[in-house]
DNA sequence: TATTAAACGAGACGGTACGTCGCGTCTTCTT
DNA sequence: AAGAAGACGCGACGTACCGTCTCGTTTAATA
């Protein structure tokens, strides 16, 4: 007989109040950095009261931990597009759009702030960077079974430097260029994936 | 001919004060992170005054921007070993090192908000990760001059992908790693610094 | 019909707070006087937060107003001892105490500065002052209507000799001469008020 | 033999300065009251440095009281009319125009103050309102001297109900009637010193 | 005429209170 | 019981003055 889970009494939670609170929890972040993010804006913005966000997240940093979180994760999962260099320009076309993008930042700012008082934050630094590493980390797998890369290299290199260069790029391109990644990604990616490529072929044999 | 600047009037102000203040605040950001990064304590620390403080910079990032720079630039500087690789396996360690004190984290996350902030703090993205990558592109140069890679050779990805994997390194790596590269930086350096070595190796020629 | 006033949402003030925080205003002004007058003394004092305090008040000035008020506008009730003189003593007799007090040289000192920055405080004076006066006003109706004084007999200049000639004889007083003042008011007060009666009295008719 | 005052050594004390420095602290005082009453600001509407300043007065206070005698003093003299109520009626139209102006607002101001801080300002008190009422005084010696009054009719109480009641009548009087008083000053002051001429009248002689 | 020492303007200094704002908790009534 | 509203104690924010302290310049009397 399958378990009747208890059921608590009084008015159930509104489901919806999840979604509402996250998404503008990430907008507020997003336009106003995390000094001035505040809860009750927060709130106001999803026409929510407090009590009902510190019902379900204890402060600020659990609020956007979670909120990250909920877009992050989806960036992990890797289609096969059938070649290494395919996989790669896909996964980081997707991660420079992410990054480009104002909830992007946020996980990036959320990000290294995890490194920083990573006291508190240690648990999300490995569920986001761990899932996207090991999103990366398929691909490479993949093409270790495809016989495209020797099956002893090592891939936690690759998928640093994919990745970092990425974030590097981002962060280091000047405010006008930002417009122009956004509409022409693949211009951006390719070389970084090209230093991939050539690291990770096969040492021609003597 | 020098212009004889004209010395301003009223009392001059300590220059003793700017130095205590910027260690002062770089000691209280790594001691109790972002949160807890108190103007007033840092001036008690520092044995100075508000005002002193508030007449130097406006705000608590400005401060922390200043002070970060103070410790950053010095990264940029990059002594000629005598090879391509002895100079990355350099860099990198000089700037794993920093990534792993406290202060690094600061200069990360400093970085991170100024790419998200990107309307106040872009001069300071400009000048310090300005800097640090032309510090690296210095190797490469000087590389191509010693023919050891291919003076075409697009420099902007290497150099990207050697900071970007730093950063990542550092920010997945768990904690109880971090005192194991603290003690052995090289073990970790130079895996990612191989990857960069096989990218810009010349491409075998038919 | 009675209106039905609609019991505003959200947790209701503690009215508890209100008194609580006027005494300690005025306690807190009576042993420092205005300078060294602070909020966060006073709202340490009552217990409470300072955000408790503004949220009631707009700044100091105004708390201290409001506080003078709650114990300066019970002396403008005059009780009928039956004669002219009688009421007059009575009348003088506690306005005097009010200002041997502490808290009665608040309420100077406040009336005079309502007085100087007539802009803002205006409405505090005529509540004071106004009241003041007309208590002592009411004295001489009561009179007129006993037939003890000429019921065309100008009042004003007469409610004006006697609380100013008090207020005057107070500040002119030495230091030392106040503690005599307290033990016996009526030696310091029965001067003053013959004066007022001999002017009040009916002239003697040819 | 005269004293030959040691001649200081060194540059001369402006002398142009002191006045300078009053008047501004009056000007400054009648404008913005005792909060907003700022040495910076004295300081720079005398044209003169912050230094300067101190060199004479030690703090706001003391600066303020000597500004205020400067200007309270000359009211004390009272010059000879001929009769009682002419004294009277000029010594009281120069308090009330005094007190409708700024400067004497002022006066008014530290005078309620200085009673209120009795530790500090006690000198002051003792001598602005001593005198000034000793100025009222001698003119009642001087009616006692004429015949006009009995010689042995206390004085303090009258002197005291004169000046009391001119300063409860500015105090009590609204915004806009000051300028009527300023106008006529006679018509106001007119009753007031009519009190005091039926109180010391001479008892009728039965 | 040259020296000298205090007065001067300007403004930086260590403090302290201001009035504002946001935190995370608590209290009220409504759904 | 969940929820919206908002008061609560707390504490940091950035501003404004306090009274003190250098600075370099000006001003007379002295040497």
């Amino acid at each position: 007989m399958p378990e009747e889970q208890p059921r608590p009494i009084g008015r159930p939670r509104d489901p919806d109040i999840n979604e509402r609170l996250m998404s503008a929890a990430l907008e507020e972040y997003a336009q106003t950095g995390w000094s001035g993010f505040t809860m009750q804006r927060v709130a106001q913005r999803a026409g929510v009261g407090k009590s009902a966000l510190y019902r379900r997240w204890a402060d600020r940093e659990q609020l956007l931990v979670a909120s990250i979180e909920s877009v992050a994760l989806p960036l992990a999962t890797t289609p096969d597009s059938g070649s290494l260099r395919g996989d790669l320009i896909d996964a980081a076309t997707r991660i420079l759009h992410h990054f480009l993008d104002p909830m992007g930042w946020a996980t990036l700012r959320i990000t290294v702030d995890s490194a920083v008082d990573l006291t508190t934050l240690d648990p999300f630094q490995e569920r986001i960077i761990g899932a996207l590493n090991s999103g990366v980390t398929q691909i490479f797998t993949r093409a270790a079974g495809r016989g495209e890369i020797s099956s002893d290299l090592p891939v936690r290199p690759l998928v640093e430097s994919l990745f970092g260069s990425l974030l590097i790029h981002v962060l280091s391109m000047p405010a006008h260029e930002r417009d122009d990644a956004r509409r022409d990604a693949t211009a951006h990616v390719e070389p970084l994936v090209d230093v991939i490529m050539r690291a990770a072929a096969r040492h021609p044999s003597p």
